[in-house]
DNA sequence: AAGTAGGTCAACCGCTTTAAT
DNA sequence: TATTAAAGCGGTTGACCTACT
């Protein structure tokens, strides 16, 4: 049995909400509060509206001191470089740009920034594909959408994004053997430093990550590590179901536990990520 | 001028998390 | 500690608007 809805759906009007509407919630909310629970809200004003869409309204557009219209520079920066590190985590974007609501930021990104930062060829490609009908496999994290594209491969070198950050030299050079025909990838982190050591598996196991380094087993990986993975990884496993294994230099690791998948991806910057089509 | 396609954004849906009991 | 309901959240939808043919 499902859940119980939260309010009687046959009598709640949907739909865009009126001038009269928002006035009644408004003045109600700056004079009363919201009483700590949205849900008898909307009966104590008399208004024909379920407490959620009253929250969302509230929140999204009447409450006092919301910033509508364009964003700035100086916005959009913040919002790519969060969306980066931390993935659609849109609340938490949006207490860092005061005024803004989450849906506004999401709908910003959806529409216009993620065009901006990864141009008309990434959308015309994820088009292409959708079209095709072929299998994308989007599933690392919630955050980026990771094409495997062994053909034409996307490559946001020559116009990359001011927000991401450059190419190490090496994903400019034919990778390595044994990776020669395997497609470079890009973890990116503020914190880099020194490189040691090669991590030679690197897989996914339910939501945590493992890898193994210098011949070892795979081990789980600690978060407190992650800054110090190396760029340049090299994908040889295009399989998601049982492991994405990868190679790769790497920057010290060795103690490993507790970082689940979501975090992981959140390094990987998906403009500068040449993926194959299973 | 009319029809169509694409873009935008407010609002909804349903799942997850949190708080109260 | 378990259960329940509300709040929070992110993904998605659909109405409206604008640009293009």
């Amino acid at each position: 049995m499902g859940r119980a809805p939260c309010c009687d759906k046959a009598n709640v009007k949907k739909g865009p909400w009126s001038p009269e509407e928002d006035m009644k919630l408004k003045s109600y909310i700056e004079q009363h509060g919201t009483g700590g629970n949205w849900i008898a809200l909307p009966q104590k004003i008399g208004l024909k509206r379920c407490g959620k869409s009253c929250r969302l309204r509230w929140l999204n557009y009447l409450r006092p001191n919301i910033k509508h219209g364009d964003f700035s520079e100086e916005e959009d920066k913040i919002i790519c470089s969060l969306y980066v590190s931390i993935g659609s985590r849109w609340s938490i974007i949006a207490a860092q740009l005061p005024g803004r609501t989450d849906n506004d930021i999401k709908n910003y990104w959806n529409t216009r920034l993620k065009k901006k930062l990864f141009g008309k060829h990434y959308e015309k490609q994820q088009q292409q594909l959708v079209r095709r009908g072929r299998k994308i496999k989007s599933g690392i994290g919630n955050s980026m959408a990771i094409v495997f594209d062994n053909q034409g491969i996307y490559n946001n070198n020559n116009n990359q994004s001011p927000f991401l950050p450059k190419l190490s030299p090496a994903l400019n050079s034919p990778p390595p053997p044994p990776y020669a025909n395997y497609q470079p990838l890009q973890f990116h982190s503020n914190s880099f430093s020194n490189t040691a050591g090669v991590i030679d598996d690197l897989r996914r196991t339910d939501s945590v990550l493992q890898f193994g380094m210098d011949g070892a087993s795979c081990q789980p990986v600690t978060s407190t590590h992650v800054g110090e993975l190396e760029k340049v990884v090299y994908s040889n496993t295009p399989s998601f179901d049982d492991g994405l294994q990868f190679s790769c230099d790497n920057n010290g690791l060795n103690l490993m536990n507790d970082l689940d998948w979501g975090e992981m991806s959140s390094l990987i910057s998906a403009p500068l990520y040449p993926s194959m089509i299973i």
